[in-house]
DNA sequence: GCTTTTTGGGTTTTT
DNA sequence: CCCAAAAAGC
């Protein structure tokens, strides 16, 4: 990438650019839709946009409002943008949808009855109020959990609905009808403590918009040109937000949106894929540029990709053309193993062999449908000493100390905080529990005062006793000696003398489990990052909005992640374990979506596959554990998928369990001599096998198992039989693992 | 109020 | 199986 200041008049910085990048670039005015394929330049198109606004004098850095999903992406796109112009850009509005929601919140919060200093809520602090707001419900937590209580709420406001907008008859029938009053009392009780959740951010952003035409104004004026990448992933509030700021009674809508529909992986999260769907309708007179032309990967692995993204129907169209003319590249390759250990000691191996050849190991990832799926491939490279991370596990802000630490700063920064002082209250345990808590909410209520005042007027005359008063004491003397502190040597200094003071650190120091130390390494990490802050405000805005610390160094080892965490991210070889019918696509998402769903597990398989530059590799299991016992599973409809001349098969495992399954009745039925490029069509699918219910065993059967020995069938499940076992107790297993005996 | 036992549930999670 | 949260026990 250039680094030199470019002048307008020969724009160097287009010349490396293909012509439908150039287009996507050059048509700054009206209403565009750039579809932009995997791995076909999109965020040099997005940043070299913004840069060819500005540097042919059409808008003000401040003019361009421009929106990503991620942090990491907007700063990304600050970087490359600040190198294009050979400056850092400041007083850009660009970031994520939440920070930018959250920045011009701040500046209009009394419009919906805030004051600009308002806290954002975590999670914790969220599923802490709703407990509360249910309590006078009387509600069973059990059938009605605060989470996903919590859930039913985030839907409405990804919809952009506030309380008065949920119609009855969308009332679910959640907590007995009673979800809707129950969002009213959550909001309310929100603005009672002057907070905002993260839905709130966007919620009453566009409240604002809605209903102040003269704040509407302002930004229609200040906004010239509207960037949106990932629009794909936008959801009902976010389209609002955007259509909202784009249109205008007088001239062209200046929205320019990129994305990939066949990338829409998070519609379980509110993305609505209709929005870029539909974006020509909403948008009258809009351009769509197409960018097809791929310089990520090799044309197997494009073609591999192409075909079986074929197989969904809602799609815009666009086919991938490789952008390069280089090597056809590798066929996908397709293994076959036994079980799950085996898939994690073949991919390991392989590893190995090419880090042999000097293949960097950071250049290798591992994708997976789920989390708990790394477990084996950790475990073997732990054996191995082959080193790996997992990306996206435990995030930092989302780890209990600095949860509690964070509280503490909270507290220190604006002593109206509740729900931070309600969390630290007892930690370290100070004698203050469920019942002593509620007196003093009781006494802070009666003073009309947060709770900090409460619990101080507590003290004062003499409500709490014994140890809990000295314990409380000295927390209040904590606080207010961090708050003299702060103003005589600042922010940095305070938080530390805070965290000593209330004891906090002395909980970790005392604490003798193997975590402890890990624990407060953390804290001091966290005290080091204050320090990059100018004050504590600043730094906790910080944290309520990113999630993740910055990658640190990028060491040479190999990533294991989620595909939805892999979205973005390029290696040269990627492995793709599991694509096995249940586990990828998730049983969870045919049950509960259908068509639709599997349409989505689609997409994330062909996110996965062009991940790789260079080589794919999709692995299968013929049976895999899932919590106690061992569970068959059928290699995915996804594999078939994939047209056949860009594959290649390979591994035993299929072949014996061919053979296994000749023998046993089940799968008997089954066209299993059909082949295919020297590789058995397995037995019939999971769903042919659950239509014909072939193993012909009752409830109340007698049973024979080799391991177990005889049993009474309780109940069956398709091809899994729920059943009793005389020695060994009750167990699930497949159908053709015993025989019906008389 | 705090610690232990039981039970129940178990995808994905950019913000 | 393995973790978190609720219930029971001290």
């Amino acid at each position: 990438m250039t680094q030199s200041l470019i002048s307008p008049s020969s724009p160097e910085y287009l010349d490396r650019l293909n012509p439908e990048q150039r287009e996507a670039i050059e048509t700054t005015e009206g209403p565009l839709l750039i579809l932009a394929g995997a791995g076909t330049g999109k965020t040099r198109v997005l940043t070299t946009r913004f840069a060819h606004i500005l540097l042919e004098g059409r808008a003000r850095p401040y003019q361009i409002l421009a929106v990503t999903f991620t942090n990491k992406a907007a700063r990304e796109m600050r970087e490359r943008v600040g190198a294009l112009l050979g400056e850092t850009a400041d007083g850009l509005w660009l970031g994520t949808f939440h920070a930018l929601c959250a920045r011009m919140l701040r500046r209009h919060a009394e419009y919906v009855g805030l004051t600009t200093g308002f806290t954002i809520l975590d999670t914790d602090d969220q599923i802490r109020l709703v407990r509360q707001i249910m309590e006078p419900f009387r509600l069973d937590t059990k059938r009605w959990p605060p989470q996903a209580l919590l859930g039913v709420f985030q839907r409405w406001k990804d919809r952009g609905l506030t309380p008065g907008q949920v119609t009855p008859a969308e009332d679910t029938d959640f907590a007995g009808g009673h979800a809707r009053k129950l969002y009213a009392a959550y909001q309310d009780r929100l603005k009672a403590v002057n907070a905002c959740d993260f839905g709130d951010l966007m919620l009453h952003t566009l409240e604002i918009l809605r209903t102040q035409p003269d704040v509407l104004a302002q930004y229609h004026r200040l906004f010239r040109y509207i960037l949106v990448d990932e629009y794909q992933d936008t959801n009902t509030i976010q389209y609002l937000w955007l259509r909202l700021l784009a249109k205008r009674d007088h001239g062209p809508s200046n929205i320019a949106c990129v994305g990939d529909d066949d990338q829409s992986i998070y519609s379980w999260r509110g993305a609505e894929i209709e929005n870029i769907l539909r974006f020509e309708k909403d948008f009258p007179g809009a351009k769509v540029v197409r960018l097809e032309r791929n310089y990520r990967s090799t044309a197997q692995i494009l073609a591999a990709a192409s075909g079986l993204i074929a197989h969904n129907s809602d799609r815009l169209g666009k086919t991938l053309r490789p952008g390069r003319e280089d090597a056809q590249g590798e066929k996908v390759q397709i293994i076959s193993v036994w079980d799950s250990d085996e898939e994690a000691r073949i991919t390991a191996g392989a590893i190995e062999r090419l880090r042999a050849e000097g293949h960097p190991l950071s250049q290798i990832a591992i994708l997976m449908r789920a989390g708990f799926q790394t477990r084996p491939f950790e475990e073997r490279f732990l054996t191995l000493g082959l080193p790996y991370r997992v990306v996206g596990g435990l995030r930092f802000y989302e780890r209990a100390e600095i949860r509690d630490a964070m509280a503490y700063m909270r507290v220190l920064a604006q002593p109206a905080d509740d729900l931070a002082f309600e969390r630290i209250i007892n930690v370290p345990k100070r004698g203050v529990g469920a019942a002593g808590l509620q007196k003093l909410h009781h006494e802070a209520r009666l003073l009309n005062a947060p709770l900090s005042v409460g619990v101080a007027h507590a003290l004062e005359t003499g409500m709490v006793k014994g140890k809990g008063r000295e314990a409380l004491g000295g927390l209040m003397e904590a606080f207010q000696r961090a708050r003299e502190t702060r103003e005589s040597e600042g922010h940095v200094v305070a938080s530390e003398q805070l965290l000593e003071d209330s004891g906090y650190l002395q909980m970790w120091r005392d604490d003798k489990t193997p975590e402890a130390p890990g624990r407060l390494d953390n804290i001091k990490e966290l005290l080091r990052a204050i320090g990059d802050f100018a004050s504590l405000e600043g730094f906790l805005e910080h944290v309520a909005l990113v999630t993740e610390t910055e990658d640190k160094a990028s060491a040479d080892t190999v990533s294991l992640m989620t595909l939805h965490g892999a979205k973005g991210l390029e290696f040269d070889t990627v492995f793709l374990p599991g694509w096995e019918e249940g586990v990828f696509p998730s049983q969870r998402s045919l049950d509960e979506g259908g068509l639709k769903s599997l349409e989505e597990e689609r997409r994330l398989a062909y996110v996965g596959i062009t991940r790789a530059r260079k080589r794919a590799v999709i692995l299968h299991a013929a049976r895999r554990r899932i919590y106690a016992n061992w569970q068959d599973s059928m290699p995915s409809r996804f594999i078939d998928e994939i047209p056949a001349d860009t594959v290649e098969h390979s591994g035993q495992a299929m072949q014996e369990r061919r053979q296994l399954a000749a023998q046993s009745s089940i799968f008997a039925s089954g066209p299993l001599t059909s082949t295919r490029g020297g590789y058995g069509r397995p037995a019939p699918r999971v769903t042919d096998v659950v239509a014909d219910a072939s193993h012909g065993i009752a409830i109340g059967a007698r049973v024979f198992h080799q391991k177990f020995g005889y049993g009474t069938v309780l109940a069956v499940e398709s091809d899994r039989l729920h059943i009793n076992f005389e020695k060994a107790g009750e167990k699930r297993i497949m159908a053709h693992f015993v025989e019906q005996v008389s």
